[in-house]
DNA sequence: TGGAATTATGTTGACGTCAACAAAAATTTT
DNA sequence: AAAATTTTTGTTGACGTCAACATAATTCCA
């Protein structure tokens, strides 16, 4: 592993000054035939490849983009991934990717890093949008950024995703199969998915005067333990008739616990849960979902961030994405025993 | 959006030489507190951050370095790149991720990329091992790599997994249920994993003195769904008896495809699947599977490169890590109607 | 207190590339 | 064939950082 040529090394072969390698190396007109051959034979003699870190230097740009997601391992994290790793690649950039563990700290880290010139530009799915730490960074951020379904309150390109209608659809859609007493597990308030999704939640059962117990409205951390601890803790005693599990890891803890209980869905429980598009062709019976479409949402950071470096001067952009209510066979009307309050009467469920 | 200060800045604000701000950034000693203090202040001042890529430059280490997976989006390379991100955070490395999609041009591409001088070493989850050109391109390489799990007949650091003991007591596990058509749905040849499981397969098949049909021995692209059209493929017709899916996403497809052809598992067909550590979680029934643990293969990935950055001649390494059969519900004795041949004995079936 | 030893700070140049300008060679024009 | 133009090639310097060396300031000890 010897050290790497340089394009002096190239002039040197090729009997010709620097500045025509560069020339040829870059595609640039005004080389003679014959030279262009020249050059392009010692390159190939040396095996010579242009060294991006002085190119960077020169430029002052990196042609790379950096990429924070709370958790790689997470299948919707990884489908945002891939998308933007092949757009990216397609784009003639590279990718920088920083997981986050959630962390607001490590989040914290990776922006300053990020800062530091090895990207043109990030994408950023934050842990947290709310901790005064992570405004901060973001309010002096030097480095062009998308945030991608947060809401910090900081003025920058954002793509967003809409959650408030496809929430009150799913809410109503369990209403309207007689549920009265439906619970909900979400992720934390510090990410926009689960404040929006649960502000929804709360105002649709106020709409329809349905009371909501305390115990039965819970936001974890997003991962499969925490949507099991949660859904085992909610499940036993006075248990919701429906469960809402609104972000996509804990819906397979969520499902575990069920199957440990012995609840049969949709039996004795209906559950909808969210995001985890690979869940529905994994699960029986297939969840009721509500979905979006993560790749649409990575493309769209990226031309979002791509035209941001293209015009740095244009106005802030805000997209808005959709979530759709996907129906399955997750869902039915509540059972007839139990905890359904005497005296109420189950509407006709409508077809699922 | 302002210019990025630099270390001039940062002097010319401190009143003293950028060589006694670079001693301050770098925590250097010979520098009196009251200049540090000065030259902090200015940092300060100015939100001073060192320049990666001159850095790099100057010292020809981008503490940055690559991973190169077939594709980001599947859970089991998402677990990979989540410890090979952490690790490498904690060892203060940056990382840059190619996802191939099982193509060697993208493959070839990324190698050439990575030799431009970004990324100070490689990790490699290879799509392809047996390919002239990605050979060609290996065995001229001019950044330390780690090749995982395959094997080009090049020498070359490697994190191997052991495949032959866990697949060979797979197919005896099945023989032992009683099970003697028997199929197989892999990944291709092009991979080590798949290599190395047909070779073992045939060869305890052999052994045994069972028949192998041709049409049960597949080997595909590793999605969800080519496993899906391989196993409707082989579960239609004369089908085995017990049906082996050996690479990750396959899996899904094939669970799938039972459940649309209406198989019982393990009644009707024992299923055994590899790799996907979540799938047991999710699938009724839980699958047997053929599992090795990803966390620690990434864990010895890095370990691998990073002494090799370490000490650049020492002799080539080699790790070996296992895989184990897990048994869990879904293999059982073979259905004692249909196409079990007249006269068979169905042996008695272990506890599984 | 003066000179040696130590500590603090500064100056220069190089990493590899390429823009900007400069010079040389080839081509066209008169 | 000399001048003007165009095309090809070359030279210099700068991007930001820091090692190596150089110098200035301080401390130490006889």
């Amino acid at each position: 592993m010897k050290r790497k040529p340089t394009i002096n090394d190239v002039a040197r072969v090729a009997e010709v000054s620097n500045m025509t390698v560069s020339r040829v190396v870059n595609g640039r007109p005004n080389v003679t035939e014959d030279t262009r051959r020249k050059v392009l034979d010692a390159m190939q003699a040396l095996g010579y490849r242009p060294n991006a870190v002085a190119q960077s230097m020169r430029s002052d740009r990196t042609r790379t983009i950096g990429l924070l997601l709370p958790d790689i391992s997470n299948a919707t994290n990884g489908s945002v991934a891939r998308v933007v790793s092949d757009r990216l690649r397609e784009m003639g950039y590279r990718f920088l990717l920083g997981s986050t563990g959630f962390n607001v700290e490590v989040e914290l880290d990776y922006l300053k890093d990020f800062q530091s010139g090895v990207v043109d530009g990030m994408i950023l799915f934050l842990a947290n949008d709310q901790d005064p730490r992570t405004r901060a960074a973001l309010s002096d951020i030097s480095v062009p950024a998308v945030l991608v379904d947060r809401s910090p309150g900081i003025a920058m390109d954002r793509v967003l995703s809409e959650h408030t209608h496809a929430m009150t659809e799913a809410v109503e859609h369990l209403i309207a199969h007689g549920h009265r007493k439906i619970g909900i597990i979400m992720s934390p308030n510090s990410m926009r998915p689960g404040r929006k999704r649960t502000e929804a939640f709360l105002e649709t059962m106020r709409r329809h005067g349905l009371p909501v117990d305390p115990a039965h409205v819970v936001d974890t951390r997003q991962t499969v333990e925490d949507g099991y601890a949660a859904a085992i803790r909610m499940l036993t005693g006075d248990r919701p008739t429906a469960l809402i599990v609104g972000a996509n890891q804990q819906v397979f803890g969520a499902v575990q616990a069920v199957r440990e209980l012995r609840l049969r869905i949709p039996d004795d429980l209906s559950l909808l849960g969210a995001d985890e598009s690979q869940a529905s062709a994994l699960i029986q019976p297939p969840l009721t979902m509500i979905e979006r479409d993560m790749e649409a949402i990575g493309e769209a950071a990226i031309s979002t961030l791509l035209a941001r470096l293209e015009t740095p001067a244009a106005p802030l952009q805000t997209m808005t994405l959709p979530s759709i209510l996907t129906c399955r066979a997750s869902c039915g009307p509540p059972p007839l025993t139990g905890s359904v309050p005497a005296g109420t009467i189950t509407k006709g469920s409508p077809s699922q």
